[in-house]
DNA sequence: CGGGATATTGACTCTTATCAATGCCCGTGG
DNA sequence: CCACGGGCATTGATAAGAGTCAATATCCCG
């Protein structure tokens, strides 16, 4: 429909754990016995708690999931959003070390971590791409905290839609499924700011705002050149 | 020689790649066929740069490493401080998506990363360790993107202390192996930030300074508080 | 078409950055 | 052993960027 955007950054050798998965589980949907299991969440359902038992890793089918970590006195930090075909859920001991909530109605499945071990004490890519993964994750995370730590605000909004165009392929025209609140909360900022930021990419022509949630992005290099 | 500092934070089971190695690979100093090969850094040696061909993980024998992305302008964000025992350069594709280098003289052990999987065809529990470790570094990681992302520069400071606190394990008294400029880069600061941060926390009464790199933590009730 | 949530815009504040001037170690060489 | 020099660190004055508070405006969704 729109023209392909192209895929600058490096993705190497992306292992797929549903792959391997998929020949091994009976149908998502078809009971206690599957190796995964569907699962439904609607918008702002929590998908599992920070500080809470971790047994299981999931990968989303449809719609899109927030990580999130709060403080007590309520600020938050999300640390990624997951779209279909990502994995999340990875966590170093047995509790969750953030929470997870979907940002839209949200399908996934999720695997018992125990049965992957197992599963993979015999196929040793099986675990092998789990790392892989997770590395891919560190890599993600890694970036985002040269972002927080050392961009300013407009350089932030810049990368952030050109991350989201760079995972949607449609082209240069991007759907926000959260709301400013989620994307302040993704960047360490506030929505205001947001919102500003967003008005000054438009006053500079670089983007073209159709209602809140779809953003057009007219000049791609430029908006590149701004993100650092 | 001072009193020991409680491990409040969890430990989960911390898999040592360390141990499943030093049974396999010769002496560390023994030459070319030992599985992993001890290598020595001046101060502010680079031991691999961003965008370089990725082909070891390291081990820290001794010192103290930092983990850094620069942008084109020069603003730098450290992502983490590894100091003896940890192990560094897990990456996702095979160029580094960071640099390293050494903030005191160090030595590491470096292992080839091909070994390490075709030694874990063999024993999962292997590639299994690899898998925690990275996902031990994706934990703090996303602990660290909260405090980049939403705490101010006193909770900074005061998270940062106890962290090197908790590390080092000489009790209450903190040896900062880094200048005031990478504590800030590591915090997402400027140096003169962090002289007034250490300041402010020295009037309060809750640390005390002798000379600029040794710290001690009079208060860790109070400091772990002002943390968040 | 109406209404509540979401978003934008404005005025002002506050935290941290920036620029600049000392001060303080610490190691080195006389 | 002391003096000197050079990196580091501290402190101060001011500026800039983002936050806060508050008043509309807009967009969905029923």
């Amino acid at each position: 429909m729109l023209t392909q955007i192209a895929h600058a950054a490096p993705l190497p050798h992306q292992p797929d754990i549903a792959l391997a998965l998929r020949g091994k589980r009976t149908d998502a949907a078809s009971g206690p016995r599957a190796f995964g299991i569907a699962m439904s969440f609607g918008r702002n359902m929590e998908i599992y708690a920070e500080g809470e038992p971790a047994g299981h890793v999931y990968k989303v089918v449809s719609g899109v999931v927030r990580i999130s970590k709060l403080l007590p006195d309520g600020r938050r930090q999300i640390s990624a959003f997951h779209t279909p075909g990502d994995m999340f859920g990875f966590e170093a001991d047995d509790l969750h070390n953030a929470s997870a909530e979907a940002v839209t109605p949200v399908k996934v499945i999720a695997y018992k971590w125990q049965s992957l071990l197992s599963a993979g004490t015999r196929s040793t890519s099986l675990v092998r791409d789990l790392l892989n993964l997770t590395m891919v994750g560190l890599r993600h995370t890694q970036e985002h905290l040269l972002l927080l730590g050392r961009k300013n605000a407009l350089e932030r909004v810049a990368a952030f839609l050109l991350d989201m165009a760079k995972r949607t392929k449609t082209g240069s025209v991007v759907e926000l499924a959260m709301p400013r609140h989620d994307i302040a909360d993704y960047l360490g900022l506030t929505l205001e700011t947001i919102s500003r930021m967003f008005a000054e990419l438009k006053e500079r022509g670089v983007i073209k705002l159709e209602g809140a949630r779809r953003v057009h992005l007219l000049d791609l290099e430029r908006l590149a050149a701004m993100s650092e």
